[in-house]
DNA sequence: CAATAAACGAGACGGTACGTCCCGTCTTCAG
DNA sequence: CTGAAGACGGGACGTACCGTCTCGTTTATTG
């Protein structure tokens, strides 16, 4: 969002205050968290900020804009990648990690509500696309290299569907199904992806 | 919706105009077809359909659950569920029809609001899963059933871990990543779920 | 309202029950009394009088109507006209015991509705008229006539002045100006149209 | 409305657009004219005004709230009160405009609508009462003052008595009677309230 | 150091949809 | 044909947000 603000020269008249940034994230984070998407309202971010509505406006283009920075912001944060030494036992982790995430806070209903406002807005797709989506598939990508590395997974493997694979379920249930994500079920997904992943040692013999 | 109705003795009043249903209903799909889930206003379905909106209030209590049945309407005979006498086959022509439907409609914009709905709303969460999601599982599992007392599929098959490893990442390309879902895609999926669940016919030699 | 009925021959099918003519005006009376013309709706009336609202609708045209015979019924039974012997205590008594009436009931609050309501329709315009300002109007000039006669008022009294003065000023208190309407009130009208009409017994000395 | 407003401090935000105001009441008046009250929806002077009905809203508090005010805006130029030099071609001058004006416009229908709302609301019974029946008998009041300081009245008139019988039976032919109101009318009520008022010089004699 | 210019809090603005309520009419079945 | 029941088309109500637009004030930078 916020331009890089061109090094010195140009920037004429009162410069922004960065107070007012961290006010309102933070009122849209609180906001979602206590009401869900419904409830991040501009005049309720404002007000809760201590903020004018235009200062709002002058940073995020719309609210869909806003309460992606905030669910970005609050995701970035959420589930680290390791670097086991497994791919197996990275994506274990990595998943569950994801899930309990999902269970602490309003993750799932608010993306469910981002993900809506995508599909209405080419531009908030491309944000959700590269800020979140694409940043986790990257991470995934590279576990999956190093396994291939190592060994640990056929060389053929088409990474994209492998992370589909990974992801899709997890996602779906999350959003659609409304299933429960356990550590059982984030195992037995990462099983049965994995598996056909795996080489098979004893079929060289 | 329309309960059965206790065949004679309760009903009292003039009864329902069906007619009334029938354009309502059809004044939601083609505003949802035409301009996605926001352009579905309860006014805007009313005057379509020639209709009082207490009318339409009277049948649905708001807009999502007009919209939700509106949804669940067309979806319902979106995708047939094929018997060619193999699971992988069966699966292959079942996802192939549903990208088309997906491909062909505003299914996939029309969904993530719904989805996003039902994260808001218990009552459109329940309509959701029982009228789409366990439907189409339900279908699912009898193909693996069928596959697996033909001895196409293994004998400890979780068929929950495996629809999921189907339908999980079709919808979480259509909802959240927006890839492209073509046949290469659907049929490498159940590449993917069902070579670890075929039974291995060399492994007992 | 209701046609005569021409006896007999004509009239097919199942006759009009009275029982609900009198519970619908009973309903109509309570509803009035209790929440103002603003409570009387057709449907309430309906229910509380356990009938159909096209049974009311087969005996008044309409919510006004309906709500003006509703007055028209209490009001007629108010304020009984005197025969003291005096003009000027007939009015005194008169006015003192519509101010009663006025005091006890909403009187006042539903005569202001019907008044407005007659500004918007014609038909209610006569109704109010001919059964209630006309009917009063007579009676206050009988008083007048006998007085004339007894010599106790002139022989040129403008009859419809004289009650305008008496009637007027308390239905302005009553509807507009919401001043107090007591005895002291009621009693200095009489004295003021009274004095300059009364023949002065003095002048002719 | 529109308070002082409290010099300079308190004010903040976007002050209110006094051409709002105008247009709104300008549409208000319009339709009351074109259509009485029942014409005056809020969405129609919204939509007349050019303004959002946020804005109507924030000025009154409801439909009635604003007919009241568009009504007090036409009467307060209605009827000027004159200084002839005799109470009795005051009263004369006065009642013959109040009548004209009533001639000439949606007066009477629009009171009649304004003062059925009064008896809903004491919120506008007070607006009736303050604005427009106190000011015009503050006014009557002073022409009797005037009228017996000259010693063309009675030192103990009983100025509420003598002016509810001025405009009582006025405002009950406008309203309740719907009688003819013509100069005849008027003058007779002006002989028949002065004559009990006036001095008799004879009398002392 | 004054002028300029943008940002600020506040809140009014035009617009649009919501879901509720009531009107007066119509449609069913029962007597 | 009347009765109770209640659905129907229509249309106004008052509320809530949206994203934009003034206000008067504050705060850096420029001349």
């Amino acid at each position: 969002m916020s331009e890089p603000a061109l090094p010195d020269v140009v920037r004429r008249g009162r410069p922004r205050d960065a107070r007012a940034d961290a006010a309102i994230l933070r009122a849209a984070r609180e906001l979602l968290e206590e009401m869900g998407y419904s409830g991040l309202t501009m005049d309720a971010v404002a007000v809760r900020a201590g903020v004018g509505k235009a200062t709002v406006y002058r940073r995020w283009s719309n609210r869909a804009a806003l309460a992606m920075e905030a669910f970005l912001a609050q995701a970035e944060q959420g589930s680290p990648f390791p670097d086991s030494g497994s791919a197996r036992e990275d994506f274990r982790l990595h998943l569950r990690a994801l899930a309990r995430l999902a269970a602490r806070t309003e993750f799932a209903r608010v993306l469910a509500a981002l993900v809506a406002e995508t599909h209405e807005d080419p531009v908030l797709a491309r944000a959700l696309l590269e800020r979140f989506v694409a940043v986790r598939r990257a991470d995934a990508a590279l576990v999956i290299e190093r396994g291939v590395a190592r060994g640990e997974l056929r060389r053929d493997v088409d990474a994209d569907i492998a992370i589909d694979g990974l992801y899709g379920p997890l996602y779906y249930r999350l959003l659609v199904s409304r299933a429960r994500i356990d550590t059982a079920f984030t195992d037995a997904l990462v099983g049965q992806v994995l598996d056909g992943l795996a080489r098979r040692p004893d079929r060289g013999a």
